[in-house]
RNA sequence: GCCCCCAUCGACUAGCGGCCUAGGUCACCACCCUUUCAAGGUGGCUGCACGGGUUCGAAUCCCGUUGGGGGCACCA
């Protein structure tokens, strides 16, 4: 029998959650879940500056958003100082560490090798003359992250240490420690790093890269999940797809795959896309009003769900929708230089002879009307576009106009053939 | 500088010695559809970093080079 699965998932309470740190934690995630292990949320605080309790709030917050959860209520490093104290006393006694100035540091082997079997790398190997005598305990008595996390992780039993590459010198130095403290060793499985696509760490100026601004920019959970899975990872050759359930079952950390990835914005765009469009019409309404509401927009509901069939197959991110479909709910402002004043008293005179508006009646009576001026549908549909949504760029015209209404929509027209006339 | 890791289309990746004249997806280009932008359909463009080995046979194994990344705190 397995020992049952127990992974951790360790953030530092820094402000925001970096994308990067979701894409880690997603795997811990989808590795525990899939093993019908445990999924551990520890907060790494060893300083206690930097302990922010908003800090905390924000990452289970994104979490919470994104739908990665975890067991049992978010452990503190701090809260373990005093056992942390008493290892390292213990260490002292053991012959294993010493103190220096206050402070206690670890007795590192001076010769010989320590390694691994990384779950992701592979063996991995460091000449123990390369690891100092790591600091344990600092001279103000707190304990250092290279000695507080291995004995959480003792602590916590935890089987597999599934963090970011950047871990991986820590590793060996971890590894002694744990020795010397009597535990079992953990699988480690460093997974790759995101980088932006100038190949340095993934930073602001590249994109979005906290958890809530893509939240802010309209991207499903389901979505970005399914991204994130897929950076570093793959089921086989052809699956892109893929939806919580699916990544759960087939997440594997022999999949994972050893060297960094590039984020790339246009794919998870396009990824967006194909969740919103899988959306049932009302599920869609509901996300958007949501969407919309947590944004302090409060343009009405009724409308905003008539908006949809407009604008369900055409945005890919939530975000795009106020500037999108927004002249169905305020005034706009076209381009004097785009409108054509004659096109536009024509078309405001035969939408006012249409006898049911509606898009079928109103394409009729638009098509008829290109057939009278002898002008092509896009010379006398794009004036007509610019007066009524004030943009180049639209949800289809016919149902646009429908929905806006044969009195708004006339009187668009109109303005727009005055406007024109300069 | 020292240590560790990585290396397939522009990007994410499949590939774990012959099924590969390298497959899928995004992006890009062309065409179709079309009232625009999208979406959708069809087709296309690009890639095994380089040099040595091993082998009947290498994208796949080994060594080196080059390139990239990470780490060298009483930070995490």
């Amino acid at each position: 029998m397995a020992a049952p699965v127990r992974v951790r998932m360790a953030p530092s309470p820094t402000g925001f959650l970096h994308i990067g740190s979701v894409r880690t934690f997603l795997f811990n995630w989808l590795f525990a879940r899939g093993r019908g292990g445990e999924c551990l949320l520890r907060i790494e605080n060893t300083d206690v500056s930097r302990e922010v309790a908003a800090a905390v709030e924000q990452i289970q917050r994104s979490l919470e958003w994104i739908g990665i959860d975890w067991d049992g209520a978010a452990t503190f490093q701090l809260d373990r100082i005093e056992r942390c104290q008493e290892e390292a006393k213990r260490l002292v006694e053991d012959g294993a560490a010493y103190e220096e100035e206050g402070a206690i540091r670890f007795r590192m082997p001076e010769d010989g090798i320590t390694g691994w079997d990384d779950a992701v790398l592979g063996r991995i190997e460091f000449p123990n003359a390369e690891l100092e005598d790591v600091v344990l305990v600092r001279s103000d008595g707190r304990p250092t992250y290279n000695f507080a996390s291995p004995v959480e992780d003792w602590l916590d039993e935890i089987t597999h240490v599934i963090r970011g590459n950047d871990h991986v010198s820590n590793t060996p130095k971890q590894i002694q420690i744990l020795t010397a403290l009597g535990s079992a060793l953990p699988v480690y499985a460093h997974v790759p790093m995101i980088n932006g696509p100038d190949g340095k760490p993934l930073s602001k100026r590249h994109g979005a890269v906290s958890t809530d601004e893509f939240r802010d920019s309209g991207y499903l959970p389901e979505a970005l999940i399914n991204f994130l899975a897929l950076l570093g990872w793959a089921p086989d050759g052809e699956t892109t797809i893929m939806d919580r359930g699916e990544l759960v079952d087939r997440f594997s950390l022999d999949r994972v795959g050893a060297s960094s990835a590039t984020f790339d914005y246009d794919k998870l765009d396009w990824l967006n896309g194909v969740y919103l469009r899988a959306l049932p019409p009302a599920a869609y309404a509901d996300t958007l009003v949501a969407y919309l509401r947590e944004r302090g927009n409060d343009w009405p509901e009724e409308r905003i769900r008539e908006a949809v069939p407009l604008v369900q197959e055409k945005i890919g991110r939530l975000g795009e929708f106020p500037s999108f479909a927004g002249f169905l709910f305020h005034d706009v402002e076209p381009d004097p230089a785009l409108l054509e004043r004659a096109v536009l008293e024509e078309a405001a005179a035969a939408l006012e002879r249409v006898d049911l508006f509606e898009s079928g009646p109103i394409e009729a009576a638009l098509k008829e009307l290109c057939e009278r001026l002898g002008a092509k549908p896009r010379q006398v549909f794009a004036p007509i576009r610019v007066a009524v949504t004030g943009s180049k760029i639209s949800p289809g015209l016919y149902e646009s106009l429908a929905l806006l209404g044969r009195e708004a929509a006339v009187a668009r027209l109109r303005s727009g053939a005055a406007a024109a006339a300069a």
